[in-house]
DNA sequence: ATTATATACATAAGAAATTTATGCATACAA
DNA sequence: TTGTATGCATAAATTTCTTATGTATATAAT
């Protein structure tokens, strides 16, 4: 993930989040769109991203599609409806804890600003 | 740090902007000061939190005083000029992260927006 | 007495998530 | 034939953390 030493644990969450908004996508897909989305700032690496897919896999979370494009072999994800419930715990946990972090760093901010 | 596998990484930024708005504190204050700002949801481990502390010193960023207190022993950190620059360059690092990271979650997310 | 909890430091073993490096394969441009 | 882009994958090494353990003092509970 770039040169980010940050927010290491939240790379199940990127990926079952684009998921829900993207039907489905493809590892080397998952790796632009991330990199599109953050004018190049985050980049998700091979060696990151393919083993949390397998393990998002492993768990139930999302079904693959083989797929030939171009002579070319894709791997399709999407979620599972169990990977549908879990978006939505992911998040709520990503923002509880960047709720908790801005309580400890910033000390004027309130939770209830809009 | 509790049960958090999210944003590993940004115990130091914390250290840092503790002893930024603090003068001085010491380690197990530093403990006991996140679980009150968080109600309890971030807990710092020990096990954590002391090599992170000695990492810090050693890398020139916190200096140490220590003193004796009914009878036990404290160490206080405090922030060397060092410490003091690094400590705009980890929190400008983590609001950029937490930013993108909206822009990958939160579609309809703006940064622009009051 | 002695057990538990709180304060206060520290380190070591193990687990988890990542980076870096490498490999295979196709397509296209220089 | 060299480099870049697309597309998958795995292995070694590194970083960062959790869990467990150890030392020590003080106080409250059993």
């Amino acid at each position: 993930m770039s040169n980010n030493n940050l927010i290491k644990g939240s790379l199940q969450t990127i990926i079952l989040k684009l998921l829900e908004e993207n039907e489905r996508m493809y590892g080397y897909e998952i790796t632009q769109k991330v990199k599109e989305l953050t004018a190049g700032e985050i980049k998700i690496t091979e060696g990151a991203l393919y083993p949390a897919l397998h393990k998002l896999e492993a768990d139930g979370l999302l079904t693959t599609e083989i797929e030939q494009v171009d002579n070319r072999v894709r791997k399709y994800y999407s979620l599972t409806k169990g990977g549908q419930k879990e978006v939505d715990n992911k998040m709520a946990e990503l923002q509880g804890f960047v709720e908790n972090l801005q309580r400890i760093l910033n000390p004027t901010w309130n939770p209830g600003l809009t």
